[in-house]
DNA sequence: ATGAGTGCAAAGGCTTTGCATTAGG
DNA sequence: CCTAATGCAAAGCCTTTGCACTCAT
């Protein structure tokens, strides 16, 4: 999806939801759509001009709420952001165990198919409902090697 | 492996990097042992009688580096600890999205298979050295739902 | 107009660290 | 013995919250 309709996008799921679309918010998009991967809020307000810290806090949460970004875990020390999926498509992390960078990856059509229907039925059977799957790839990037 | 078998092989780890098997790090050992899911420092504490939490955090960090228990990442918000899967055996992990719970599960070795083929083509192509894929499913637990 | 959103600073909550004491090898 | 490990309390660090002000609708 494009920047010009991630942008329709994101305001039309706000003002459906009564939010509005302010000028922070849309920065906030703005870094994420362009950065490509996840960011952690100091990475978002380095990116961006005179984001209040709680802001940042803050509208994550909101963007997240309806769908419009996703926190991402990585080593679980601190929160990286990212849009969520069906703004930039299903894909996976690549994660550095050393410096906690993300990259975005995307696997197989095929392998996807078999790991929710594995995944569907062992849901089924610890009785869980099913939201959806996490697959990680862990290592050292280039840089920590 | 067996809680003896476990205990073992623990001290045999600590002693090999001139670690000392303390009553407290026997303790932790224990406690996720028999419980056999990721739990949290809290968690571990109130298994348990009188751990220092301090020492608890210290401990942890000690088990981890020397590769007898892992860290955990669920919602991201607080840690969770198990026994390394060398001690248990590879597993993935049922995560309740709204009360962090997570429970151990185990996929057809025909997928893992594959799973692991894909990843270190995307690794390598990416300049990450492949350490492990960790594949979580995400929904609500039975309680939560 | 008017309540959601903002920014600043203070408060929270989990985790780490300093330091004197204890005890494992 | 002698240094690692412990326990208590203090300090850190990311995140959340209170409150008065501003601005999007």
């Amino acid at each position: 999806m494009a920047l010009a309709e991630i942008h329709t996008e994101v305001i039309t799921r706000l003002r459906q939801n009564h939010q509005r679309y302010t000028p922070q918010r849309r920065e906030i998009i703005e870094v994420l759509a362009k950065v490509g991967h996840p960011l952690t809020i100091q990475d978002i307000r380095e990116h961006s001009n005179d984001l209040a810290q709680s802001s940042v806090y803050r509208n994550l949460v909101v963007l997240e709420e309806f769908g419009i970004v996703i926190k991402v875990v990585t080593n679980g020390d601190i929160g990286r952001y990212e849009l969520a999926e069906d703004l930039t498509g299903h894909h996976h992390h690549l994660i550095c165990s050393q410096c906690g960078v993300v990259r975005d990856v995307v696997v197989p059509q095929a392998l996807e198919h078999d790991i929710d229907r594995v995944l569907a039925k062992i849901a089924r059977r610890e009785g869980f409902s099913l939201d959806h799957h996490r697959l990680d790839v862990i290592g050292r990037c280039s840089k920590c090697r």
